[in-house]
RNA sequence: UGUCCGAUGGUGUAAUGGUAGCACAAGGCCCUUUGGAGGCCUUUGUCAUGGUUCGAAUCCAUGUCGGACAGCCA
């Protein structure tokens, strides 16, 4: 007997990596009683993307490996500012999408501001943090550089009295924005910058979108995420790799208070994707700017972009486990996510009948108006997909590539006089070219080999190609967008030369096809089927600007295509 | 002349002192009523120099290169 896992089985395999093994680690040791808790915490401050969504499968998925883990959904929403509430609608709908459940567990930063704020007092009564009267400019100028030490500030030895009554004056709102701060008492001389006596709490007279207008202090990340994270009795806080140097200052707020656990943070790299921007930044002025259409444009990297677009929530769980989780930072090639694509759509979509470029084809050896109801099968890698029915006339379309006057090398489809096989119809034979009055084709003059029908004598025939059609008369007339890279060069926000990202744009990203012909089954197509246009590859239907009985297709993917033009 | 982190084929990763392996990409062949899928094969790698060791990608030292950090953003 074979003790060789089956292919199923090791797509499942859980792979491992630095943090599920200290995480495991701490489990064996008993450590925080062998509970894992995690977290995946999003600012909603924009839509969520492939970058995230690797940090959505490793927070998730660490947490679904072991029998009590949970991972908790928690908003980090201290900065009224940028923060909406359609940003936190969306994240909860691309982190179901994903096909993760955070159950009960759905919290705000926002939650904890009170307990946020008595912490404050805490910190102020045991001399660990004072209230400063600094400008912004100031601030800055005395914080020194990476390789400056900074000087102390003038309010650093307040009196704990006039600490308690300033800050719970901030509160009470009787100070103007960015007018004084709440700051930390560490070390102005600290080789790291973030213990540099950081701010803890500032001013914002904001509306906040739970909180309203309750506060007029907001805390700062450094302060609310490790509280967050304790009181939430977090055991292994997973950011990403810009936050190492903030550690030391995420461990000794957490010493300096009462606080129910110690989370300890671990960093790993976040996603760099080749031919892609992944920051929310970027992305925010790409959909300001009406560059894209939204922040769900099919060509935007954003999981709602990408799902508009056609691809599946597995496809890109199989891609992060693909690409592994590791604390180097490198630039992963988009081949790796589409390959993971095609992988889970050529197991999934139905594959239909599509031509992009008719061009017209009449049969002369067949009857007029006979119509013959020839059987497809719907997809070759699931026979439980079943079988479906395509109409053959006297009057085709095929694709105006499948056709070349002149053949290139190694061309193997249609060219005058010559065979090529209709896709399970009949053998079709060019016998006339027919031109318009500037030379360009405008249909052929075809005959058929009535014996050559799928099963039947001479349907062995060998033919060197075949090609994809559809019934001129049964053809359903759709839309279909074309997308291709966003971006022209591998790296658009590394530029050397200090270039704006958007200078790479990809003029070219989308073509819109306002007629194709499709196979009339697709009138039942749906936006939460995958189709594959054989021959042309993946498409899905446009879940907002598709209309009955004329839906809108938008290409998820192109078949890998090993046939490269020669001359 | 700061602190922290990192470096394995073109790319992403594995090997946890004991045969450098996998996937993608690239190339070749077979098969094919999708130039898809599938099958087989090939090319290419431990940043450098020392040290420890019977044995080093792994441990140590030094160097080189790369990244992060100077928001009252997260």
């Amino acid at each position: 007997m074979s003790t060789e896992p089956n292919p199923s089985e090791q797509t499942e395999a859980v792979v491992s990596d630095f943090i599920r093994e200290i995480v495991a680690a701490d489990v064996a040791s008993g450590k925080n009683g062998s509970a894992v808790v995690t977290r995946f915490p999003p600012e909603p401050n924009g839509y969520l993307h492939i970058g995230h969504a690797k940090s959505i499968c490793l927070n998730f998925g660490i947490a679904s490996e072991h029998s009590e883990g949970r991972c908790h959904l928690r908003f980090d929403d201290t900065n009224p500012t940028r923060e909406e509430i359609e940003y936190v609608h969306s994240i909860q709908e691309d982190v179901r999408w994903m096909g993760f459940d955070w159950g009960v567990n759905q919290f705000y930063a926002s939650d904890y501001f009170e307990k946020l704020f008595q912490f404050g007092l805490e910190l102020i009564r045991s001399g660990r943090a004072y209230v400063c009267d600094q400008s912004a400019e100031d601030f800055k100028r005395d914080r020194g550089t990476p390789t400056v030490p900074g000087t102390p500030s003038p309010w650093r030895n307040r009196t704990v009295d006039e600490n308690l009554d300033l800050f719970q004056r901030m509160r009470a709102g009787e100070f103007p924005d960015g007018a004084r701060t709440l700051r930390a008492k560490i070390d102005m001389g600290s080789p790291n910058i973030h213990l540099r006596d950081p701010g803890l709490y500032r001013i914002r007279h904001a509306h906040h979108h739970r909180t309203g207008d309750q506060w007029c202090i907001y805390p700062i990340y450094d302060y609310a995420h490790c509280l967050s994270d304790a009181l939430e009795k977090i055991t292994h806080s997973i950011c990403t790799l810009e936050f190492e140097v903030h550690r030391p200052l995420y461990d000794w707020i957490l010493q300096q208070l009462p606080v129910p656990a110690h989370p300890q943070q671990i960093e790993f790299a976040r996603l760099n994707l080749s031919y892609t921007v992944l920051s929310k930044r970027k992305l925010l002025q790409l959909v300001q700017e009406g560059l894209v259409s939204g922040w769900d444009d099919p060509r935007m990297p954003t999981l709602a972009g990408l799902r508009r677009r056609g691809y599946t929530a597995s496809g890109i769980r199989a891609f992060c486990k693909r690409i592994g989780v590791t604390k180097y930072n490198g630039l992963t090639d988009i081949a790796l996510l589409e390959y993971s694509l095609r992988e889970d759509l050529n197991k999934k979509a139905l594959r239909t009948l599509a031509v992009l470029r008719p061009l017209k084809v009449e049969i002369l050896n067949y009857p007029e108006g006979q119509v013959e109801q020839l059987e497809a099968i719907n997809n070759p890698e699931n026979p439980e997909a079943g079988k479906r029915l395509l109409p053959f006339s006297r009057t085709l379309y095929i694709e105006q590539d499948d056709f070349m006057e002149v053949p290139a090398k190694k061309f193997f489809r249609l060219i005058p006089g010559g065979e090529v096989r209709l896709r399970y119809a009949y053998i079709l034979k060019c016998e006339a070219v027919i031109k318009d009055a500037d030379g360009a084709v405008i249909e052929l003059k075809c005959s058929v080999d009535l014996d050559s029908k799928s099963g039947g004598p001479t349907a062995g025939r060998k033919i060197k190609g075949t090609i994809h059609w559809v019934s001129a008369a049964h053809a359903l007339e759709t839309e279909i967008r074309l997308y291709d890279r966003l971006f022209t060069v591998e790296s658009p926000d590394g530029d050397s030369e200090g270039r704006d990202f958007k200078t790479f744009l990809n003029p070219r990203s989308l073509e819109t096809i306002p007629n194709a012909k499709l196979e009339p089954s697709i009138v039942q197509a749906s936006p939460d089927q995958s189709y594959q246009f054989e021959r042309l590859g993946y498409f899905q239907m446009d879940a907002k600007d598709s209309k009955p009985g004329r839906p809108v297709f938008n290409r998820t993917v192109t078949l890998k295509d090993s046939w490269v033009k020669t001359g």
